[in-house]
DNA sequence: TAGATTGTTAATCGATTAACAATC
DNA sequence: TAGATTGTTAATCGATTAACAATC
């Protein structure tokens, strides 16, 4: 009998396009929208209503044929799916401008993640406040996480740092990371873990430079590509 | 005869790749390392040495059978190739926590990209200093574009003002947006735009929580995974 | 009923991996 | 020469797209 879910070989993916969906499905149900079909949510997203289709499917029925989707529906049970029906409380590894910024995100909204605690090695820094948190020493990590109870880590700190302040999460208890720094960090397998690297994002940018279609002559009035051009 | 350069149908996880074979070279080339071959390289970024090679291939050949590459001069080659090799001026839109971190940013060390301007659409802050820049009005940013120069958007502004925002910089002549806001930005063909959304890699590792092999029994100590365990 | 839309199976596409002749 | 390693071709794998019977 596995410990994990048993729905739990959805590609990679599909799991970032549920991330999709659920962000427009909640737009529809705050603009009071009862009812949405795979093709209607293509239109929004430009993602094919098969692939939607496809992607819900690796976990349930969710629809009626010839009706489609009821919108609070489906965003209760994708929101139970992706475990965001719970609070999530996360850590901070790193006060400098980044973590101050992250600490200080007002975007988090009525979502289901806060920021319970920020931590840094230098002294200089801890004991101050930063918004209503007062930085810790990250040496205390693991005995501070114990009435925090976070279970997501965010490392903030200079490449250097990354592997130390990951290992110091993983001895807390955390069993999610979410790393900006740039390079790799190693987890245990029982903790998931994602890079956020916009150097890299603007490496890749860069690449892009003369290589996509020539911008229309000066004067001439264009209009915007209906798809977002991501690159693909 | 095409505007596009002669290579540029790499497929999309290639060019992320690059990045990554990038700063492994930087790193062997500041080490004073002359060569290496695929094998080592996959040795030190886990992925297959076939696929570097792959990846490698739809550029140029840049190695020698029995021996491998040397150094310094895959490090120029794919620089070159990334378009890397020249300075990128970056503007802000935003002086939010984020516009404010990012253009502190101390990590861009001696990579090629200088943060040149940043904005905002708040006259309590438009006129200000921040960090050696002065923030100015995202609504003049197409003239002052001209003398500043930058090719590069950085959108860090929030979610609702984040397509406005793209708007002003096509018609600065930027041709290269990272868009920090959640959410799709609609741009022409001709530029190319990429989204950091930290929120959904913060949705996606909710779902992998109880998703993973168990924890090991406490007490037990525990040797790190030797790869990086982003999930598959 | 006729039209719409689902969930799923099959076909297609594209990326990764394996294998190997060429070459140092 | 023998051993190592490239660049490339072929095989495999996995994800996307198309098609359609079932159903509202």
């Amino acid at each position: 009998m596995s410990v994990a879910s048993e729905h739990a070989k959805a590609p990679e993916p599909t799991l970032a396009r549920l991330s999709r969906y659920l962000r427009c499905l909640r737009q529809l149900a705050e603009a009071g929208v009862k009812t949405v079909s795979s093709k209607q949510m293509e239109e929004k997203l430009g993602v094919l209503s098969a692939q939607i289709r496809k992607d819900l499917s690796y976990f349930g029925e969710f629809g009626r044929p010839g009706i489609g989707y009821e919108v609070q529906h489906l965003l209760d049970r994708l929101t139970e799916i992706m475990q965001l029906d719970r609070e999530h409380r996360a850590v901070i590894a790193g006060a400098g401008n980044l973590g101050s910024a992250l600490a200080g995100y007002t975007g988090f909204g009525k979502s289901s993640f806060r920021i319970v605690g920020i931590f840094d090695n230098n002294f200089g820094k801890i004991g101050r406040m930063l918004w209503n948190l007062e930085i810790l020493d990250i040496n205390q990590m693991p005995e501070m996480n114990q009435t925090l109870g976070a279970d997501i880590g965010i490392i903030a700190v200079p490449a250097e740092a990354a592997q130390q302040a990951a290992d110091v999460m993983v001895q807390s208890g955390i069993r999610a990371i979410l790393n900006f720094a740039p390079g790799r960090i190693v987890v245990p397998a029982h903790v998931a873990a994602r890079n956020v690297d916009f150097l890299r994002e603007l490496e890749i940018l860069c690449y892009y430079f003369d290589r996509l279609l020539p911008p229309p002559l000066a004067g001439q009035a264009e209009e915007c590509a209906p798809e977002p051009s991501e690159p693909k």
